[in-house]
RNA sequence: GCGGGGGUGCUGGAGUGGUCAAACAGGCAAGGUUGAGGGCCUUGUGGCUUAGUGCCUGCGCGGGUUCGAACCCCGUCCCUCGCACCA
């Protein structure tokens, strides 16, 4: 770690140069990003967001706002308090897990109470935290859950005033479930299925004569107007049971499932698959009745195992129907049934599963590979192609892709079907169990799916900024999608559902308005409010301005207090920037915007979103499973605050994973360790007139500086970062090289260096502004401006055409390995040229590319005839050849001359310039605008 | 399956209709330099071309639009991320 950092983070500290008050009149600039779950040491990884929340903060604070940053952490969820039970249970491979982290081994067995755990971590991350010198307001920081009874109090208010607004309810939601562990199956505790989803099922209740149900269980309802048959696996021994009232038949695991999944069940007995083949049941939907045939492909496991067939559209109906025609018995029953066509799409005419199957040379019901993806063409093109033909009822003429869920609803309502829920592939439990859906009842639920509330929440986004703009797209589908969202659960750490105190809310939904509570936390921390006056009142009146009468006295402060706090947050509030990882765009983000839009008025609605991409290492993702994460703490110790930064800032931006390397972190060390001491040039320099290169300087410092600006504008760390650091330091060293140094020049260039520098290595940025003898310090200096005096777009174009020829010397050198040059002759074309040249790029400019030569002939250069007719024919083959910039021959001319020194130097050779018309040498007529002729002798 | 983001040198990645393919960073190679603590600077890094500042090839693959396409359109292949109780 460089030694510099550590002096000017306490020297910030003690000028409180971070700290953020109301000042009236001035502009604020609010920026926050998630609190991190803290329950491990940082690695740098988790650094990421929030040195880029921070580069963002410093911008806004040099741009001379009021900048309020602040940082807290989330305790809340199940890890911390599972962590905390192992230990408690004397689990070694938890205490190994902590020993590895770095956590010292006597303090381990402490952390069976989570708040020890907790305490240890926040430590770690504020210590890491403050060694990166983030400019965070650390008056305001706090940890959530009911460990904190304030914050605690913040949220269960939260809550009441929601479920005042009606957006908190009851209701019941499906997951994975493991029957033998007892538990939701997340994705990790899979053996078998870690990418599987819910899908959702409908059973059509067929019946047989004596009223006994035998349910379907389809994805494709639409198909029950078409069903001939049924099929009865006659391996697989079924279960009789009476569900809701009524007699059903379904194999084993349908019993379980229907269980799980609310439905009332008993088991009354069994029935073998055998004896129901050949027997008849009633299709509700269209009344008739239909056989039970056997079917190997029907599988027990998956949903009733009883499955209704639609040879027309379903492949493997169609097969299995193929197969029992080699069985006599079934010879007569299979003469009465007829195939029925429902949906029309294109590139089929009568019974799409048919035609595929021959397309695909199927035999069999065995042949499952094809069979498989014969059924996923037909659905597919059926879904999103079809249309409902007049078999279809009251669907006929409907597209099925628009009227699958209506279609679900009425069959429901008309009691032909209800829902059964499966996972979409198998799912095994690491347990080695099958795990099937089970039906979670009376969980509390945020109605995100409240279609007021998610048309308010889209309106918002819309007035948002996205960062970057691709985003967006993302949260408009995760917003448009959202369903209700689970709240609360039995275990882990939290705050208690206020009205229930069984359930805690969990980690997602007590996270989304706190940004709020960053300005109560300053009077928390400072003493000023007590826990007790945190009563709903209170946070109705500061943070809603909901003022009652003697609203103090029962708050227990003094009214003036009040109304500061709720100064202060008018002050503050929005939001302006939540900038945070990707990852939290489907849930979090979305979330953060929901609940403000619910809560607060439009005027307090935030105003823009920032997501950024994961950190890799070394081009490696970081994960347990490689061991490759970068501990936050080695990382400092090795490379310090600033080389950590720019290594980051420096590989990506937008969505783009950033890699942290090693070797760049280095280079960065290694350039700012010369930058520093390139200052010792200004000794060395003098003040001068301006010439060329000095102009040029200055001109590209007010580039840098817009560009900058811009892009940190658009949150755009990469290429900000191009310009402040790679593309000053690339200009630096070209001036230098020119070896005419002008003091005032270089000492103006430096101080902008430092400034642009801020938001990025805020540590080197002070060092330099202190070498540079500034006695203030930079963070309290302003954003450089772009100087308009300075501002010469020409000299520019000088430089670079010098620089232009001076490479094409060298190539046509190397070319005709020419070693020593006696005389170089540089030929510049006369104004003719120019005038037909710019005549070009207008005809151009005006879209009239093709009429080029027209268009030129037609201007006033016609009066040079054939030769104005020739060039004009050189531009309109190739476009690319017309200059953007023209300068004329006498500006041509003009830094030639001032280069001519150089050139001579260069090329160890004498220089002569001339004009084309002037120049005897055949080769002068090749001259172009900005194209000189070259001779070599 | 649904939805998001992508396919460009040796590498990471710029560039979304002409000025300009490869900015910037990193490799590698050559040269220079008292720099000797992972050094700094310059030049080169697709092919052809010995008067030439040009030509050809090239931006996943196949078509198309255009005077002109990495960029726009159609098709196609591939990679990657998210899909809910995991924070």
């Amino acid at each position: 770690m460089k030694l510099y950092e550590r002096k000017w983070q306490l020297i910030w500290e003690k000028e409180k140069v971070f700290e953020a008050d109301p000042v009236k009149g001035k502009k604020k600039f609010f920026i926050t990003f998630p609190y991190p779950y803290v329950n491990c040491s940082p690695h740098i990884g988790h650094s990421y967001t929030a040195l880029r929340a921070d580069m963002m903060a410093r911008y806004n604070k040099m741009m001379g706002k009021v900048v309020l940053y602040p940082q807290a952490w989330h305790l809340t969820g199940e890890p911390l308090m599972g962590a905390a039970k192992r230990i408690m249970a004397g689990d070694d491979k938890q205490f190994q897990t902590f020993k590895k982290a770095g956590v010292p081994e006597r303090i381990i067995p402490s952390f069976k109470d989570p708040k020890k755990m907790a305490s240890y971590f926040i430590k770690e991350w504020d210590k890491h935290f403050h060694k990166l010198g983030m400019s965070t307001d650390w008056r305001r920081t706090f940890f959530t859950t009911r460990l904190n009874k304030c914050y605690n109090r913040f949220v269960t208010w939260q809550f009441l005033r929601l479920k005042d607004k009606k957006l908190v309810g009851k209701g019941s939601h499906p997951i994975i479930y493991c029957p033998l562990c007892d538990s939701p199956t997340g994705s990790h505790d899979r053996l078998k299925g870690e990418n599987a989803t819910i899908v959702e099922h409908l059973m059509i209740h067929f019946r047989m004569n004596d009223g006994t149900v035998l349910p379907a269980a389809t994805l494709r309802p639409e198909t029950t107007y078409g069903v001939t048959n049924m099929w009865i696996n006659p391996e697989v021994v079924y279960v009789k049971a009476k569900v809701n009232d009524e007699e059903w038949i379904v194999s084993e695991q349908a019993f379980q499932k229907l269980g799980s999944q609310g439905y009332d069940v008993e088991l009354v007995g069994e029935v073998k698959g055998t004896e129901l083949i050949g027997k008849t049941v009633d299709n509700p939907v269209t009344g008739d009745s239909v056989y039970i045939f056997p079917a190997s492909f029907v599988k027990p496991e998956n949903s009733t195992g009883i499955v209704m067939s639609v040879p027309s559209h379903a492949p493997y109906d169609h097969m299995a129907l193929e197969d029992l025609k080699h069985e006599r018995r079934f010879k007569k029953k299979l003469d009465s049934i007829v195939y029925v066509h429902l949906i029309d799409s294109p590139g089929f005419d009568e019974h799409p599963a048919v035609r595929v199957c021959e397309m695909k040379g199927i035999i069999s019901q065995q042949d499952v590979k094809k069979l498989e993806n014969a059924t996923s063409i037909v659905y597919r093109n059926e879904f999103h192609k079809g249309e409902m033909n007049k078999n279809c009822g009251s669907f006929a003429g409907k597209k099925v892709s628009e009227s699958k869920e209506g279609l679900i609803k009425y069959f429901e309502k008309k009691g032909w079907g209800s829902r059964i829920y499966e996972t979409s592939e198998p799912v095994v439990c690491r347990c080695t169990s099958q795990t099937h859906v089970k039906l979670l009842k009376n969980q509390w639920f945020i109605k995100y799916s409240n279609k007021a509330w998610k048309k308010k929440t889209l309106k918002c986004l819309s007035k948002m900024r996205i960062y970057p703009e691709e985003a967006r797209k993302w949260f408009e589908n995760a917003i448009k999608n959202m369903n209700a969202k689970a709240c609360a659960r039995k275990s882990g750490l939290g705050t208690p559902l206020p009205w229930d105190e069984n359930w805690i809310i969990e980690p997602l939904s007590d996270s989304t308005i706190y940004m709020a509570y960053y300005v109560i936390a300053k009077y928390v921390n400072s003493g000023e409010l007590k826990e007790n006056n945190l009563v709903p009142e209170f946070f109705d009146y500061v943070l809603l301005n909901r003022k009652k009468k003697g609203v103090a006295k029962r708050v227990g402060v003094k009214k003036s207090l009040l109304d500061k706090i709720r100064k202060e947050f008018e002050y503050f509030y929005p939001v302006d920037m939540r900038s945070s990882g990707k990852d939290l765009v489907p849930h979090h983000l979305c979330f953060f915007v929901y609940n403000h839009v619910a809560f607060f008025p439009e005027k307090y609605w935030p105003k823009s979103i920032s997501v950024n991409g994961w950190v890799t290492s070394e081009g490696e993702k970081m994960s347990k499973s490689l061991g490759n994460f970068l501990p936050l703490s080695v990382v400092i110790e090795e490379f310090g605050a600033d080389a950590t930064r720019l290594a980051l800032f420096d590989t990506a931006e937008g969505l783009d994973d950033p890699d942290f390397r090693k070797d760049n972190a280095i280079s960065f060390i290694k350039k700012m360790g010369r930058l520093l001491e390139e200052v010792a040039v200004l000794k060395k320099s003098k003040a001068s007139k301006l010439d060329d290169m000095d102009k040029w300087l200055l001109a590209r410092v007010q580039d840098r500086v817009e560009k900058t600006s811009s892009f940190l504008d658009s949150a755009l760390n990469r290429q900000a970062l191009q310009e402040a650091f790679h593309g000053m330091n690339s200009d630096l060293i070209k001036y230098l090289n020119t070896k005419k140094l002008n003091k005032k020049v270089l000492e103006y260039f430096f101080n902008v260096f430092a400034r642009l520098m801020v938001p990025f290595a805020p540590h080197f940025s002070e060092e330099l502004y202190l070498k540079l003898g500034k006695k203030v310090l930079v963070h309290n200096s302003s954003w450089p401006k772009v100087e308009k005096k300075f501002v010469n777009k020409e000299i520019q174009v000088l430089v670079d055409y010098k620089d232009a020829l001076m490479v094409d010397v060298k190539s046509i050198q190397r070319l005709i390995k020419k070693d020593a040059i006696d005389l170089l002759t540089v030929v510049v074309a006369s104004d003719w040229k120019n005038e037909v040249a710019e005549c070009a790029r207008k005809a151009v400019e005006k879209g009239k590319f093709r009429a080029l030569i027209k268009e030129v002939m037609n201007s006033k250069v016609k009066r040079y005839g054939k030769r104005a007719a020739q060039l004009a024919q050189v531009y309109a083959k190739d476009a690319n050849k017309i200059p953007s910039v023209i300068l004329g021959s006498k500006k041509e001319l003009r830094i030639l001359g001032q280069n001519k020194n150089e050139l001579e130097k260069l090329f160890g050779c004498k220089v002569i310039v001339e004009l084309d018309d002037e120049s005897g040498s055949e080769k002068a007529v090749k001259a172009l605008p900005m194209k000189p002729s070259i001779i070599l002798e």
